[in-house]
DNA sequence: TTGTATGCGTTATCAA
DNA sequence: TTGATAACGCATACAA
């Protein structure tokens, strides 16, 4: 008989409804070998007839593992993050390991993780989406002496995987070079604001390379710096419009830039990609909508080797940390193409 | 002398460096009231010394309490999804609480929910984003014994706080029967996915509602019903537009749906809103800069209020659960507008 | 294969 | 105001 207890069944209530001990409970509910089959399947049953559960807390506090790992991220609400957190997570659940979120939010919120450690003694692995360390932070974290695992930075002596920025960035470039383009305009987003993203520094030399190789200079007046996000890269291609000559395709570090900027020239009147191509970088859900060329990264798939990563790192603890780099991938859409002929380029051609 | 001891410290270890006995830490470092100010700096100096964190599992173990607080959503890539379990999160750890987010994904990651109820007895109460319950499953949640908190649906017996979407979709009916248009299309969600939402059907109440009181007919071939997304708006588009004569305006359940929408209408050269205007709802962060019409919901305050009830229903366990409506706001864009004058409306405007 | 006994780190009850 | 002690629920070493 199914019964709905008024208090919450323990092991003990289990071990006397088998008729066993509860320490055999605990070796049937494990999976141990050391069970025999027709005890395990009364301990099943009496477990399921008391709808059974075995407490986080005193399981725990007995093995010392927690079950869960922790997950940080500086805001849950970018597109990006959300989708590498909801990829790990399935990951991680399918290995029967809870996910304790926590989005830092802003500068104050990061000092105030690394201040309090919060996921201390909660967790038994954590997981850092595009968080740089300082090597402060690095002992910080190593005293909790749990594996970290990092997505977008590589920090040593710690699990990563990232994608190539600095290749992704010039596979842009290059792009652009590639149709003819000379003057080429780069939207990247200010730092120093708490996070140490590398992916904006990485970006920005990937296109350097791009360049160079090219054998094209880059003036800093086709740089813009702004905060991240629509209305920043919004302003950046206006301050970009206004440069003389102005550039005649534009590199945005984030599709979200470019966003921006397409806004931005599409009120201004200028033709994308006839008078200005742009392109973005990560392959927004939104970049196939707004027919905009980019450099996709799997997201997902980031997402997914993280986990993985974090459970090899859990079940072989002597283990060397690994790091993996994922591939990028040019996704050619209608906001690039080739400079109008007729307007002479700015730099010369030849060779120098 | 600080140390980074080669294991961690225990709450015996604090009271032995500080002098008094492991039940006046406890009491000191919860702030308890019967502890002299000397003896309690005395046990916080050896704390700090010893870097020490109370362990949860312990801790729980002798509460009861967790101090984590589950949170489902069906997707957590989702924009507004993130965005509510971001502004839920940061009320939530203010109070203390950590976050114990689990994504369902589909309705088989959803039915394996209620099979393992994954967050039994791992935390004190639970917060469900857009989930609604059958009587079965709410049983098996009430059988957990902590508060539930739903945001987008309402449980008989529940903390809930949602927005008034009949109301909301009235109000963008509403807007384009005031502008003058008649034939007005619909694009919505099929349902019977595994999730149980109120939203299409309320959306879809409160167009009626709002066609009803100005006394228009809504013939079913302008309602289109697909799956959630951008690519399902497009194809409803594509549908709406095949009807004779097709809609002057369309008002879209979500955003997402209203972006597929336009750029069916884009690449089918029907020009916004001059042939055809569109309305959204929810006011997606790229709503503005696709200039969308739209209904906005205040995400953030739904989650900072989801939180703030489940830390309500958590101090005062006998307390009756309270259930909130917030309002939604019309922002108006620019694919909204007359319809063409010339262009005769199917339904008779005159007095009936 | 199974049972007994102990410890995990904390909080709460009671006594001092 | 403080201390001793008994749970809390489980896993494991050891014994049988």
């Amino acid at each position: 008989m199914v019964m709905s207890p008024a208090v919450r069944a323990n092991m003990s209530d289990v071990a006397v409804r088998a008729g066993v001990s509860p320490a055999t409970v605990s070796r049937a509910l494990r999976g141990h070998a050391s069970v025999s089959a027709g005890t395990r399947e009364r301990v099943l049953r009496a477990a399921a007839d008391l709808r059974y559960v075995v407490s986080p807390a005193a399981s725990g506090l007995s093995t010392g593992r927690t079950g869960t790992v922790g997950v940080v991220a500086p805001l849950l609400t970018r597109w990006y993050y959300a989708g590498i957190v909801a990829a790990a997570g399935q990951v991680l659940r399918d290995h029967g390991l809870d996910v304790l979120l926590h989005g830092l939010g802003d500068a104050a919120g990061r000092a105030r993780f690394f201040e309090r450690m919060p996921l201390s003694r909660r967790v038994d692995a954590i997981l850092f989406l595009s968080i740089g360390l300082s090597p402060a932070e690095t002992d910080l974290l190593r005293g909790m002496h749990v594996p970290l695992v990092f997505v977008g930075a590589e920090i040593p002596g710690c699990w990563s995987v990232r994608i190539d920025d600095v290749g992704g960035a010039a596979k842009a470039v290059s792009h652009l070079i590639n149709l003819g383009h000379r003057d080429i305009g780069l939207i990247s987003s200010t730092v120093g604001d708490g996070f140490a993203f590398s992916a904006p520094i990485d970006r920005r030399r990937g296109r350097e390379r791009a360049m160079r190789s090219a054998g094209i200079a880059w003036p800093n007046h086709l740089n813009a710096a702004v905060p991240w996000g629509i209305d920043g890269g919004a302003a950046a291609m206006a301050e970009l419009l206004s440069a003389q000559p102005h550039p005649t395709a534009v590199f945005a570090e984030s599709d979200e830039f470019a966003f921006g900027a397409l806004r931005t020239l599409r009120r201004a009147g200028v033709r994308v990609p006839a008078d200005v191509s742009v392109i973005g970088f990560d392959d927004h859900e939104m970049a196939d909508l707004l027919d905009l060329t980019t450099v996709a990264q799997p997201m997902q798939e980031l997402g997914q080797w993280a986990a993985r990563l974090l459970v090899e790192a859990l079940d072989r603890p002597g283990k060397a940390p690994r790091s993996l780099v994922l591939p990028t991938r040019l996704v050619v859409r209608a906001t690039t193409g080739p400079p109008r002929p007729e307007r002479p380029s700015r730099v010369s051609r030849g060779h120098r």
